[in-house]
DNA sequence: CTGAAAGCGCTTACAG
DNA sequence: CTGAAAGCGCTTACAG
């Protein structure tokens, strides 16, 4: 049973407190909000403090957006990613950013295909809201055209770039990610490292077989036939490790190191090591990308893999968002910078130096 | 290149339109409006919604809502779901149902184990914001405490009951799901049907168990031994099956079908199944449970498995907290029912009629 | 140091 | 059938 009052209680507003502190509302305004140029007698802030902390007030938001003309609330539209395994991190990361600075976070889940209308028709709802700026959460695409009217706002895109390049944008550093998998897999011990690719002509998928390339390159130790591709899920993955290493060869013919384009490959590749009778990691190392739950722990031995930065995308995001509604009008100049973050190595147990031949 | 003048025009607002169409603010808000009980002359109607859609009108739904005392916000509070793996299909399903009904939904994604500040401060950034109404997701409990300042609001919970018995609840159908499966093996002739269980308290594990035991006691079925417990992990569902499997046995001692109690478990099952030698599902039926992705479709054969209805939860959460909110006042007399809904069966590969023996 | 008053953009009795 | 006016709860020049 809870107090009714509670319930039913009207709302205490700002003239509540005004009365009860025995100042004026203009006053209660100002040290609520520690308005700046405006000083007020010790005495009385603690009056009107004292008065607004007994009566509960708390105030009222709407009122305040409809004055200052800011909701402080911003949205997110995010492409999928909602509903897409590995990105509720983006959110997370997205809205303690926001929390810290006052910001209230609206979350639009766009489909990957949207319909024409129901994406502008949620936007609008956040626009006729006055949200303060948008952020766009695609699921990693080169360049995406932002709805139209996002440009009328301050905005910050998410896993692509703006192809009319006026709005900033954030994504992982695929190619450092891959790149850094070469060099431990090498300074562990592994000379032939091969790579199980993939098609899409997504930034991913570029990004990573450029990694692997240039350091295999640097190390003298390219070969075309230690890339094959196959379709980027278990069953590719699968195909593509039987492809490297069922030669009946043992090494040095064999790689020793199989470096799958992302998680779900690797999960293959584990099925195809096991029917080959290879033992993870002592006949093969297996590296995966993007550290897709649960798939890494769900494995034995446990994936190592690469994290995909979303926690700290979400966050940077909300950051810069932030630093262009405070100067708007000019939030243009900002311009097209587009950022990369860092993809770390997740240290689990599928590498070890190869086996002594 | 965009226009500057989107982005600095003014915003047009009901006064501009009362201007261009020759009438009064009062008028153009009923008829943008349909306020019933008013009648307007079908010429002047037409009038106004000319000016309006010719200047772009939008309403301010701020400014709207300070008069009319409600945001048409809802705010969904998700216990870690939004990083959760299968769950932002309630987030998805919750935003359709919102869209439908003109409302706006705002999310906070809060810690499994809150820090004590961090969540009510979000919250309360929503109560500020004028929330009609709040919706609590939580990851599955019994029975949950919702924070104190919900139980001034409606509200409605997803996964769990309330404790103090105010607030309607929707939660899975775990026992019938589990139930169904038993059905379907039983009907595709299997009659050793084991059962990987977990041992952690909470209702899924709880009902999904009790499904099982209740269909395999009617058929005449049960035994004590074809129940193993184990982690619910892919490392558990090995062990488990090793212990139900590994008796160096062949039918009709050894089971020829495993229910697991999710998904992550079946998946270690698959690995003991290889290990033993034991073809899905020629040798060995397994069922899994949750749908989580990418598990059921990454194995090979994918995995036939019980999807949750976390879309349905979603979508039936708003409509009832919206049917809460019109009634206002007595939407207590709703009361603490609480709903199941049903976890229907995703038929995929690995399931077949036990072989002949 | 403090307050009266205008105004943000709507809706809604109420009057005509 | 239509409109003038009050008011939702705040903030903010401006005056004193």
């Amino acid at each position: 049973m809870r107090t009714e009052s509670r319930v039913t209680r009207k709302q205490v507003g700002i003239r509540d407190v005004a009365a009860a502190a025995g100042v004026s509302v203009t006053t209660v305004s100002h040290v609520l909000n520690d308005t700046p140029h405006t000083r007020t007698s010790e005495e009385t802030r603690t009056r009107v403090k004292e008065a607004a902390a007994n009566l509960g007030y708390k105030p009222n938001r709407l009122a305040r957006g409809l004055r200052t003309q800011a909701s402080g609330m911003v949205g997110l539209i995010t492409e999928e990613i909602a509903i897409t395994p590995y990105a509720g991190r983006i959110i997370q990361g997205a809205q303690e950013a926001a929390a810290e600075r006052g910001l209230t976070l609206a979350i639009i889940n766009s489909a990957l295909n949207p319909a024409p209308d129901i994406e502008p028709q949620l936007l609008r709802a956040l626009m006729d809201r006055q949200a303060d700026g948008f952020i766009y959460a695609t699921v990693y695409h080169d360049e995406v055209v932002v709805p139209e009217e996002m440009h009328a706002s301050p905005a910050v895109l998410i896993g692509a770039r703006d192809r009319d390049g006026d709005i900033p944008s954030v994504m992982p550093d695929e190619r450092a990610g891959a790149a850094s998998v070469v060099d431990m897999l090498l300074a562990a011990g592994h000379k032939r490292i091969a790579y199980a690719a993939t098609s899409v002509d997504v930034p991913a998928t570029r990004g990573r077989i450029a990694g692997y390339r240039e350091r295999m390159i640097a190390a003298g130790r390219f070969e075309d036939r230690l890339v094959v591709e196959a379709e980027a899920e278990a069953s590719g993955g699968y195909r593509a490790a039987m492809a490297l290493l069922n030669h009946g060869a043992a090494p040095p013919q064999r790689p020793t190191a199989l470096f799958c384009y992302n998680d779900r490959m690797a999960m293959g590749a584990y099925r195809a090591a096991a029917e080959l009778g290879l033992s993870i990691p002592r006949d093969l190392s297996i590296v995966g990308f993007d550290d897709q739950a649960p798939i890494p722990y769900s494995l034995y031995p446990e994936l190592t893999t690469v994290a995909l930065p979303h926690y700290e995308m979400g966050a940077w995001a909300v950051e810069t968002l932030s630093a262009l509604v405070e100067g708007k009008g000019e939030y243009r100049l900002l311009g097209a910078h587009s950022t990369l973050l860092a993809c770390p190595i997740v240290h689990r147990g599928s590498v070890a130096p190869p086996a002594a031949t």
